[in-house]
DNA sequence: TTGAATAAGATACTCGGTGTCTCAGATAGA
DNA sequence: TCTATCTGAGACACCGAGTATCTTATTCAA
């Protein structure tokens, strides 16, 4: 049952140069992160990819399977990286610094991403392995090493040194910009000193449960 | 340019029951939380839904606007209850009987409807105002309640009656859930013994910052 | 009781997006 | 230079949300 393809294909392609390889998966990605920027996970089309990097759509699936592991590649390919601030010896302001850094990655295009593949993970949760680099391991280790300097110091016990109490603040913030679709203002500080600090002093005392 | 519609109708509509009014609605919220639990936000498709309510997908249109709102309806309808404990004077106890049953709640139906609620604010943060109710109130108010309690006794001051210390254990967990697509053995007691105590012991403290 | 107004059930249709398929021609490697 | 491979382009199939429209059951007022 033959369908009826490219009747009439006129297509006049004037010599126009054609990548591959890195340079290729380079532009797409690239094409990835502006379309995630100027419209956001969910809007961003497939046919807009292509037509940004001036590729074709086949080859977009050609190189990865769906549109989440495109994303997924994307978000690979500009890594957002978290700078740890310089040992001040001011832990509450070590803190802030990271936090602040985290929620501005969380507002921004590389956010937009890590909430559109959140969303994924709702709809298929098979792909939560997939993405979870992207969603724990950035930020979890710049604050490990702040708490582990506070440690040195005897600020905090080194109990306190688990990635649960680490990501508290970031989890805190990712749930905040995923249900409020932003970061209101004085947010990161009403974080940092009604939750994140009063924790690391209680972790201080130690021992006994609170009363 | 009339279009050409029902030509050769020939339904047998066999005087078949119509309801209305709240049996309708609830039918259909039923036949939502069916689907919901089967297939999960994102699979769940309004035809589905009015075939398995023996509705007409138009109905579910004129009763509400879109299938967000449809599903934020039948949350509503069958509003899940978090019972607060009795007043036992054992703080931790009491908190994890909480968090016992909100992560309970986010792992079953009305939790899959939420989590795919989320993934909807995502894509049009403007929802998130539609949809706030079901993802704070029905936490935070019995957890404040416990804490009020144990203000009372003076366990922990009255300023760590906020919405926000009060919704640290509810925002992660809900934050495992949606990253992991479960809430595993013991994260419940993690969460509890590593954050919500510390804590309100840290609380307990008050006055000067940790160090 | 009856007739008009209202709204339910059914279904065809539009629209937009993902993912598939095919093809001509550019590119790379022998 | 010749050949195998993969790109760019776009038509297409498919699916689901939301719309339009028709028939008829139910309600309510006269």
């Amino acid at each position: 049952m033959p369908r009826v393809l490219d009747v009439g294909k006129e297509v006049v392609t004037p010599g126009r140069r054609r990548r591959r390889g890195e340079e290729l998966r380079g532009a797409i990605c690239r094409a990835v992160l502006e379309e995630l920027e100027e419209h956001g996970f969910a809007a961003m089309t497939m046919d807009a990819v292509a037509a940004r990097a001036g590729a074709g759509k086949a080859t977009l699936y050609r190189h990865w399977s769906s549109k989440v592991q495109l994303v997924v590649a994307a978000l690979e390919y500009s890594a957002p990286e978290i700078i740890v601030p310089p040992d001040s010896g001011d832990l509450r302001g070590e803190i802030h610094a990271v936090l602040r850094q985290i929620a501005a990655d969380l507002v921004g295009p590389s956010g937009a991403a890590a909430r559109g593949l959140i969303a994924e993970i709702v709809r298929s949760p098979e792909l939560a392995s997939a993405m979870k680099p992207f969603l724990a391991d950035p930020t979890t280790p710049p604050m490990l090493e702040v708490l582990r300097r506070a440690a040195v110091r005897g600020e905090i016990p080194v109990a306190a040194l688990t990635p649960r109490i680490a990501g508290v603040g970031t989890d805190l913030l990712r749930q905040c910009i995923l249900i409020k679709g932003e970061i209101p203002e004085g947010v990161v500080e009403e974080i940092l000193d009604q939750v994140v600090v009063p924790l690391l002093r209680g972790l201080a005392l130690g021992g006994a449960p609170a009363s």
